[in-house]
DNA sequence: CTGAAAGCGCTTACAG
DNA sequence: CTGAAAGCGCTTACAG
């Protein structure tokens, strides 16, 4: 059995109150008594159990983040942002992937009932209002980069749409005229956002072209396949632009493999700007998806109403996505002499 | 405030026992009570506290993970061995990065007491022993990757000096015989070992050669210093052995910029193979660190020693670390003519 | 089958 | 300054 503060109380002949405010660096008590509870302590190798001790302050210093996966560079930044922000706050982490699954998300929300403060949350997949369920009315919780249904949690987001539309715009003016889209998985909030973006620029920018949309999972793998993919059409794209840098990760390799030269021979962009997209060789064009701010700002603003319940109303905030132009995308090698409008003005 | 298992037998008009027997499930419930307590719960959106419950049941299907860091590709893939495995047994995960910190990793190991069953520590930079005045006697702990003193605790390791050892090997096998050496950070447990593997390598197999070290520190910034320090010096090394990929990464586009091609002008070879070191062009000659397993492994066996406590010794384990051949190691553009000692077998 | 009561390990008014 | 007691939200023998 471990140590308890009775334990302490009764070694040292004192009170549980009295090792309670020892312990607590309360000033009611003599430095002596607390200097010989202390040594006890010591003596013990006493650690107040957490656990019982923020049941009944009803603080656990704790934040649950609950995100769709934890593998890969993207959650890797995701969890360094939030970390970051939480440390310094003094809070700790409780993480949990959901992997899409709402049954085994609603666990680890109820898992979580009672051990943190607040709720970070990312779900692309399921619906966010079915997750309240789960979880107590008056429970904090911040929603990243989720579909916003109700009204009642603050939530931030990167502007997918948007960033997405840049990107092919981008391209545009490089002049690509037959630019393929690598889709993420299809129930996914983003990966949908970012279709809708590329299908409204094909649509606004190259009035009469068509869309081309491979099917991708996000993952480097269904990257590498869609790669395959294009390297057999006959008549083979200009420009591949991956709905995220995994899969354009993925692709490059296919291509590589079929000896195709990024991008002498076909341009290749991706989206969210993870670490390695600077190091792959060619580097990558993509789109800043912000992630480490992202979390940053979600806990922020979790912190602020674990701090201050009520005071601050829900907030929905949309951060822009900056196209990060590197060596991937270029020219293609037989211009079209297309007439190209205008991009509309930023 | 949230709703409690008093306010679920009030509205429900039975006592606090009957609630609880519904909610787990117990059989000693007439199926038509069991119905209307359910009833009242959903209608309350009651969720229990499993802080509460885990409290008298002293069960939390949690356990904590205190690392050095969450960042980048080499915790992403530990996280998610440990995530995968901790998910298979039902067992949640609070993590905390102790950024070498010894009072940070302390405080992190009280806040954990009372809300885990069991501990993962990798402290590469804080000797262990220190850890443990900060958590109970009784607790479980497993340590991965950690200079191990006392026997209490099993511990896991891959073969850091062996690993290296096989990768200088490799690198003479290729020819090389000016073998530069870029180490990880000073106190850490892990670096020291993989400088140790490459010293007793350029001992034993390049006798009267001489070693070559530059510091880093594990990080892609140092791995490009270190790169931009091989490419000024005017005897340069055929061959950089980054001692892990992300330095390699970081020295690799160092190279590059300076206009040396890898491997035709020098060799480069990292450790660790996480997962981006395939994608790099040319991709990394590495050593397999086994990262993932390595996290799995711990927590079965964390969970093995929860389940049954005081059933099992404490066992250290060492997993093979594996050269994995790639692109950026080659023979080198003017081979020695030094003689050669045969390879110790394998 | 159901309830009253004790107890998990703490903290904090309330007395003294 | 110190202690006895109540209570945080639950579960589980123990009675009935």
């Amino acid at each position: 059995m471990a140590t308890t503060i009775k334990d302490v109380a009764r070694v040292a002949g004192v009170s549980v109150a009295t090792v309670s405010r020892a312990l607590n660096g309360h000033t009611n008590v003599t430095a002596q008594t607390r200097e010989h509870v202390m040594g006890v302590v010591a003596q013990l190798r006493f650690v107040p159990s957490s656990a019982a001790q923020s049941m009944i302050t009803r603080r656990t210093h704790t934040v649950g983040a609950l995100l769709p996966d934890l593998h890969g560079e993207y959650f890797s930044e995701l969890i360094r942002g939030i970390d970051l922000a939480a440390r310094a706050r003094g809070l700790h982490l409780l993480v949990s992937s959901s992997h899409g699954d709402a049954v085994e998300a609603a666990a680890a929300l109820r898992a979580m009932n009672g051990r943190v403060d607040g709720l970070l949350v990312m779900s692309p997949h399921v619906n966010a209002d079915f997750l309240w369920g789960n979880v107590p009315d008056d429970l904090p919780a911040v929603l990243m980069n989720t579909r916003v249904a109700g009204g009642k949690h603050s939530s931030f987001a990167v502007d997918n749409l948007g960033g997405a539309y840049a990107m092919v715009r981008h391209l545009v003016e490089r002049g690509h005229r037959d630019i393929a889209f690598v889709a993420g998985p299809e129930s996914n909030f983003e990966a949908n956002e970012r279709l809708r973006g590329y299908r409204a620029a094909i649509a606004d920018l190259l009035p009469g072209l068509s869309e081309h949309v491979l099917q991708g999972d996000f993952t480097q793998e269904s990257g590498f396949r869609a790669g395959s993919q294009v390297v057999a059409l006959t008549d083979r794209p200009s420009a591949v632009f991956a709905s995220n840098d995994a899969m354009a990760i993925g692709c490059l390799s296919a291509l590589n493999e079929a000896g195709l030269q990024v991008p002498q021979d076909i341009a290749l962009a991706g989206f969210d700007d993870i670490p390695i997209s600077r190091y792959v060789n060619p580097s990558l064009t993509t789109v800043r998806a912000r992630i480490t701010e992202l979390g940053g700002l979600a806990l922020e603003r979790l912190a602020s109403a674990i701090e201050e319940p009520g005071r601050i109303s829900a907030q929905h905030q949309t951060l822009r996505a900056d196209l990060i132009v590197r060596q991937s995308t270029a020219a293609p090698s037989s211009p079209s002499t297309l007439p190209l409008r205008p991009p509309p003005a930023a």
